[in-house]
DNA sequence: GGAGTTTTCAAACAAATGTTTCCAACCACA
DNA sequence: TGTGGTTGGAAACATTTGTTTGAAAACTCC
C-alpha cells in the first residue's frame, strides 16, 4: 500500500471506466494496463485472470452496497417493528442505498452500466458470481415488498420488480447517450439524481398498476 | 434461390441465433460457419465483413418492422382522423406491430434479445446503424406519443418513454434467465405474449404516474 | 545489511480472431 | 459444348487475445 495509487487500485479504477464503456469483451487487458500505467502481467499476477478481474470490479460496488443496504432495512424493520412497511418506503430505500454508494467511490453512472452490462453480456460466470454472491440481500428485499404488495399475485410482483429493475438499469445505465439528446431538445441538463427523482412516482405506479386481464388459450410461441 | 435453404439465410439465421446467445463480440465467424456448415469465407463473401452480418441480421427484422410498423400508424391515424389517438391505442399497436413481425420469421425472444444488445453493447456502429435508418418511424411515433399526453411535460415524456423502452428490452432480452427462475420460484411457464400481456397495464400506468415533485436546489453530482 | 518475500517488468507463448487468397465447382446462356 | 460470371472451399495471413515465464527490482524484517 503506497500513498500513489496502488497498482491494484489503479486497475480497478482503470478496468470498471473501460469496462463501462465498451464492454467485457471488447475491452482487452493491455488497453487496461497500459491506460492503468501499470505491467500487462499485473493483472494475471494480482487477479488471477480476466475473469477474476472483472469479479473483483464488481466485489467493490456491491461489497459496501449489500452491508448498507442490508442495514438501512434493518432500521427500516426497526422503526415499523412487527408492522408491514409501506412499499413507497421500502423502494426510496434502496434508491438511497443504490445513491450512497458510488458518493463514496465513483460514479453511479458507471456502476449502473457495469449492472446492465452484467444482465445483457454473455458472462456467465458473471451472473453466478453475482446471484451466488449477493443473492440473499434481494431475497430479503423481495420478501419485504411482498408483505407491502400482499394484493400482487406472486408472479406478477416477480415480473414487476424485474420490470422496474430494467426501467432503472437500462436508463442510468445509457444515460450518456440519453442525456445529451434530452439537453439538445428540451434544454434541460439532468443528473443522475433528477433521474432518481422522476423515476420515483414512475416505480410507484407501476407497482401499482391493476392487474392484467387474464392470459387467453394460448399457442406456443418460439 | 434453392429448395435447401440458401447459404446467406443458413448464415443469417444461424448468426442471429448465436448473437442473441452470446452476443456479437463473443460471437466467432467459425463458430457461425462451422454451425451453418458453410464455408469460413462465405461471410465476408457474402456480407463483407462481420459488421455488415451484423447490421445485416438486424435489417431483416427491422425493415419488415418498420413497413408495418408505418402501415399500422396510417390505419390508426385514418381511423381518428383529424383527431388525437389514446396513448393505449399508440401503446397497442406498436406491440402489435413488434409481436408480428417474428412470427412470420424467427423469434421474438431473438429479436428482443437482440435489441438489448444494441443497446448496451459497445458497437457503436450497430446503434448509429439503427439510429440513421429507422429512427424516422420513432420519431414519428413520439410526435403521436406528445398529441396523446398533452399534460406531460415534454422533457417527462421524453424520459418516461425511455423507462419504457427499459423496461420492455431489459424484460425481454433477458427473459431466458428470467424465466427459469419464475418457472422454478412460482411454477409458471411464460413465454413473450404472456410478458406483453403483463407489460400492458404497467406501462399504462407508468406513462400517467403522477408528475414528479419539482426538483430542489440540485448540487451536482458526478 | 542481507536473506526472504513480494512486486514489477519485458518477452515470449499458444490459441483464437477477422480477413484474404487462389483455385475448383457450379450454373446460366450462347 | 464451351464460355463467363458467380459461388464454394481449403489454406494461409496478419493481428490480437489472455496467459505464462524467468529474471530484475523493491520491499520487509530481523
Amino acid at each position: 500500500m503506497a500513498q500513489q495509487p496502488d497498482t491494484v487500485t489503479r486497475i480497478l479504477d482503470t478496468a470498471e471506466v473501460l469496462f463501462a464503456e465498451r464492454g467485457f469483451a471488447e475491452t482487452s487487458l493491455r488497453h487496461i494496463t497500459s491506460k492503468a500505467k501499470v505491467n500487462l502481467a499485473a493483472v494475471n499476477y494480482h487477479f488471477g485472470s480476466k475473469k477474476a478481474l472483472i469479479q473483483a470490479v464488481f466485489a467493490r460496488y456491491l461489497d459496501p452496497f449489500t452491508v448498507r443496504f442490508h442495514a438501512a432495512l434493518d432500521e427500516l424493520e426497526a422503526r415499523h417493528a412487527g408492522g408491514v412497511i409501506p412499499l413507497e418506503a421500502l423502494l426510496e430505500t434502496m434508491a438511497r442505498s443504490v445513491l450512497e454508494v458510488p458518493a463514496e467511490r465513483h460514479s453511479l453512472k458507471v456502476f449502473m452500466r457495469l449492472l446492465g452490462l452484467a444482465y445483457s453480456q454473455a458472462q456467465g460466470h458473471l451472473r453466478r458470481y453475482i446471484q451466488e454472491e449477493y443473492g440473499s440481500v434481494f431475497t430479503r428485499f423481495t420478501e419485504l415488498v411482498r408483505l407491502a404488495t400482499p394484493d400482487l399475485p406472486d408472479a406478477e410482483r416477480f415480473w414487476r420488480l424485474h420490470f422496474m429493475l430494467g426501467t432503472v438499469i437500462f436508463t442510468l445505465s445509457g444515460l450518456d447517450a440519453l442525456r445529451d439528446i434530452a439537453e439538445k431538445d428540451y434544454g434541460e441538463r439532468v443528473n443522475v439524481r433528477d433521474l432518481v427523482r422522476r423515476l420515483r412516482p414512475v416505480v410507484v405506479a407501476a407497482m401499482n398498476a391493476p392487474l392484467p386481464e387474464p392470459a387467453p388459450a394460448q399457442r406456443e410461441v418460439g
